[in-house]
DNA sequence: AACAAAACCGATTGGCGGTCGGTATTTTAG
DNA sequence: CTAAAATACCGACCGCCAATCGGTTTTGTT
């Protein structure tokens, strides 16, 4: 199901990313054109970060007539969600718990009371949905 | 205040720190000897990574007549905020609200109903010590 | 058919972690 | 005091991978 793991992004592949969630979608030349304003690059260099990103199965390519139309197959979120997970996973995955709450507690820190009231909220939501959906069997 | 960004942390320097803090402290020999089992290395390998580590300002160390000890000089919690703290710098970082909510989401697929509550808890207690101690100035 | 645009292939570079050998330094033992 | 052992230190090499781009082939348009 999932794409093997080991999912290592360079910071261009993340740009050409973002700028495919901003987009929706777009071929080469699209995203070089939002992307060199940054970063003074050819579009072959585009070209090997979006193929490479389609190989590692974040892409989806779909011709139109003579060039590929790309598009993200995972969300800006499932992203950020498979990438912490790997990082914690490098970790002792025996207690994810206690470092999740560390990073909570670093993050207030630096941002606001409405960010934390937000993440209660929504933790609750998402209990909330979670009991009544499966009732059993769990693993 | 902070060592300067770009934290990568290789699979032997995880596990040497794994091992710094089980141990609380040691030499090269206590680390490679605990390691030596699943990884069969020469200590001039751990010590190379422990070397780096120092480097990279997450181990501190002594000498103590010939040898040094190494202490680890960041906790796991507080490395695994680090590291996520990172992952999600990476992408915008207008929100990170929503991207942690995934990772909570993707969590609970996995991990029992218990992880979720205990996190809620954390969150809830979290904030009203936020509530309590510092009433303003959070920047 | 000719031209242009894009995909494709491959080569190169640079950084970094892992791995170890060789040498210098220090500690300890005889 | 000297020899042996332990340890630090230095540097080399390898493999991996993202970034970069040039050159060739394929494909679509006119």
């Amino acid at each position: 199901m999932r794409p093997a793991h080991s999912l290592n992004l360079g910071d261009l592949e993340m740009q050409v990313l973002e700028q495919l969630w901003a987009l929706g979608s777009g071929d080469v030349r699209a995203v070089h054109q939002a992307i060199e304003s940054s970063r003074d690059i050819h579009s072959n260099t585009v070209q090997s970060a979006m193929e490479r990103l389609f190989r590692k199965g974040l892409l989806t390519r779909e011709k139109a007539s003579h060039a590929y139309i790309y598009e993200t197959q995972i969300s800006r979120e499932d992203l950020a969600a498979r990438l912490i997970e790997e990082t914690l996973g490098r970790m002792n995955p025996a207690k994810p718990l206690p470092l999740l709450a560390a990073f909570v507690d670093l993050s207030l820190q630096r941002h606001d009371l409405g960010t934390l009231e937000e993440l209660e909220r929504l933790v609750a939501e998402r209990r909330a949905q979670l009991q009544c959906g499966l009732p059993s069997a769990p693993k």
